[in-house]
DNA sequence: CTATTATTCAAGTTATCGCTTGAACGATTA
DNA sequence: TAATCGTTCAAGCGATAACTTGAATAATAG
């Protein structure tokens, strides 16, 4: 009861809040959410400075979003919990919800045309068991080698227009990324529906379908 | 795509994130929870000033936190859905599940000894049909009118020494105030339980109960 | 022990935020 | 229409945050 009590616990609270106010912090809790990662993985990743990202990681720290241990002269980040990973989502989910801006972002990533529902996780697990669908995994190949949907086939941005003849046009195709934050399987989406293919993305990323204990197949690189 | 959309929409997750930044206005939005109320008597409750208190609104509504409506002259606010009382108490469950300062100053209010674990919401309702305990509203005079639990009795922390010989010191007592972010039934219990009394938290507060569906009662002024 | 590599610290600059003050706006009332 | 009340806008100030650069620290390798 010292200097106001309650001034200071909604200090700590706004903290945390805090930590989630600049967009190059989201953007490392995305990448971080792919699994651990050092410094200047996550530097490069994100496009910051190494010096930068360093403080920007110790402020997530500081709120409690994430938490390091030292492996020989690296130090590896990590999300703490499972429960900054719901933050994160909810954040986002109200983000959604609320903002008109943020649908006009998304829709125009799907080149104008109205994107369709995304498939549950549920869904295509159950697609996947049965073989009815192509299951594409967006992401850069050192992340798709460090674990992936059984099945998934990888792929670019970059490189997708170049493997569309390898695609069966009967079959629905299912793009995911990593995650809520990343817009990777809305542009492949949207290229394939440019191109007459049936494609959706799946609901969340591959941190969400690990949370929910599903197979995760991993490739040497 | 016109402007790295990537950046756009983490730009769009930060604006909320922003606005859960300021100790201000997580204390608008617990005054919210309430209710809906108008500029100045959110202004008063809080402790700042008209203008400033109207500027913070308008982020949180920028954030689609809150939405408002015109009444007469009067500009009403009020929690745009129950997803923003649900970041709100995820926000406050990172925070207080990671953050050992947290820890610190909420057991700095039990007066040093260990506060006992909140009775749930589901517990105390059973417990009141039965009636085997008493109930404190630790709330200003026109919250409590506004609506509170049945059965409960109003007392504010400056009163409630004085009501001490009022009570049973046979029958258990639970406190509740407005919820996680307010601070009134930690020191109520604090109080009690110095004087002797077996005294006990709601989890949550108000609003909780009442977003559960729970009957309120209201009092005429 | 020295050198090297990965990370963190520290200082400085620019931009942004929170708060105050005073004026402007919008809706009601006389 | 003018006056009034509640709210919002606009400008200015001090404090804080983001980013850059360069130095300091920690752990390993030679």
């Amino acid at each position: 009861m010292s200097i106001s009590p309650k001034t200071a616990l909604l200090e700590e609270y706004a903290l945390v809040g805090r930590a989630l106010s600049a967009p190059a912090r989201l953007s490392l809790l995305e990448q971080l959410a792919q699994g651990e990662r050092g410094v200047e993985a996550l530097a490069e990743k994100t496009g910051l400075t190494i010096a930068n990202c360093s403080q920007h990681l110790q402020q997530l720290r500081r709120a409690a979003l994430v938490t390091s241990r030292r492996d020989g002269k690296a130090v590896i980040y990590r999300l703490t919990d499972a429960k900054t990973l719901a933050l994160m989502d909810l954040l986002r989910l109200v983000a959604e919800r609320n903002l008109a801006q943020v649908e006009r972002i998304l829709r125009g990533l799907s080149g104008g045309q109205d994107a369709p529902e995304p498939v549950g996780r549920d869904d295509l697990a159950a697609r996947l068991d049965e073989g009815s669908v192509t299951v594409l995994d967006v992401r850069p190949v050192d992340e798709y080698a460090a674990g992936h949907i059984p099945g998934a086939r990888n792929t670019t941005l970059d490189d997708i227009e170049a493997i569309l003849p390898t695609l069966d046009p009967g079959r629905e195709i299912v793009a995911y990324c990593r995650g809520p934050y990343c817009i990777y399987a809305h542009q492949a989406v949207a290229t394939l529906r440019k191109h007459g293919f049936n494609a959706r993305r799946m609901d969340g990323g591959l941190p969400e379908w690990r949370e929910e204990g599903r197979t995760v197949k991993t490739a040497a690189l």
